[in-house]
DNA sequence: GAACTGTTTCTACAAGTGTAGAATATAAAT
DNA sequence: ATTTATATTCTACACTTGTAGAAACAGTTC
């Protein structure tokens, strides 16, 4: 089962940290910062959605991650690109250079990168 | 606000035909479809979110989308990278190139893609 | 004009979500 | 041991979503 919005919120802020308690998820929310009880119920979700899970640690668990953050958006992206672009990846693609406000900066990166990608499967 | 999960399914038909009636809408979902009234409901909901509107044509209505495919998709893809990449277009891209499966072809395929985009914008 | 057919609105309901108070547990501090 | 601070669970409630039956309408057909 999906995650919802405002958990993948805390998701992101799991997945930055790693590992960390609820009280130290609760600092990462900027102002007006939920009540700790929300937190906490949207941890709990998220357990019993398979994405997170914890270890006992005296009096509190240390929360962690059970998913991946590249794997659940790789996912997420892949079904982007279905529904949107009738599966073609390139047609994502020349829709991503043209309306993303990348600067000829960035492009150029871009078109190292491909570049790179290339190289490395020649090999 | 928002499209739903569903609402978004409709949307892509009535982008895709421009302007349909309820009954062509239908005709597009795949077996097995929902009742007539399912995408009825929808199509209420989505003109009160004011993403379509429609035109009396004798006895129904003809619906049409107000918000543009690309826009609504670039505003929803933008989202995704501040959320996941620190809005940065080029992180992404680069996640894009390594996750995606492209083939060989498609990565030559975008090659050509920023080329040219860096090309339309020296004039 | 009575019956039929397709359209739209109303109503409904279960599931999921955002949010948090109340209650409880439990360790830490005094 | 009593207070205090914090973490976790329970309970709650309003709102959204997916889905569709029932009802009301409006032409179309016999």
């Amino acid at each position: 089962m999906k995650l919802s919005k405002s958990e993948e919120q805390l998701m992101q802020y799991i997945w930055k940290r790693k590992k960390a308690f609820m009280n130290e998820l609760l600092e990462m929310y900027p102002e007006p910062k939920p009540a700790n009880t929300t937190v906490a119920t949207l941890l709990k979700r998220m357990k019993d959605k398979g994405y997170i899970d914890y270890e006992q640690m005296g009096r509190s668990r240390q929360y962690y991650p059970t998913v991946n953050k590249s794997d659940y958006f790789s996912r997420h992206l892949k079904g982007l690109i279905r529904k949107y672009f009738d599966d073609s990846p390139s047609t994502f693609a020349s829709f991503f250079t043209r309306e993303t406000d990348l600067t000829e900066d960035q492009l150029k990166e871009l078109q190292d990168i491909v570049e790179q990608e290339l190289e490395r499967r020649k090999k």
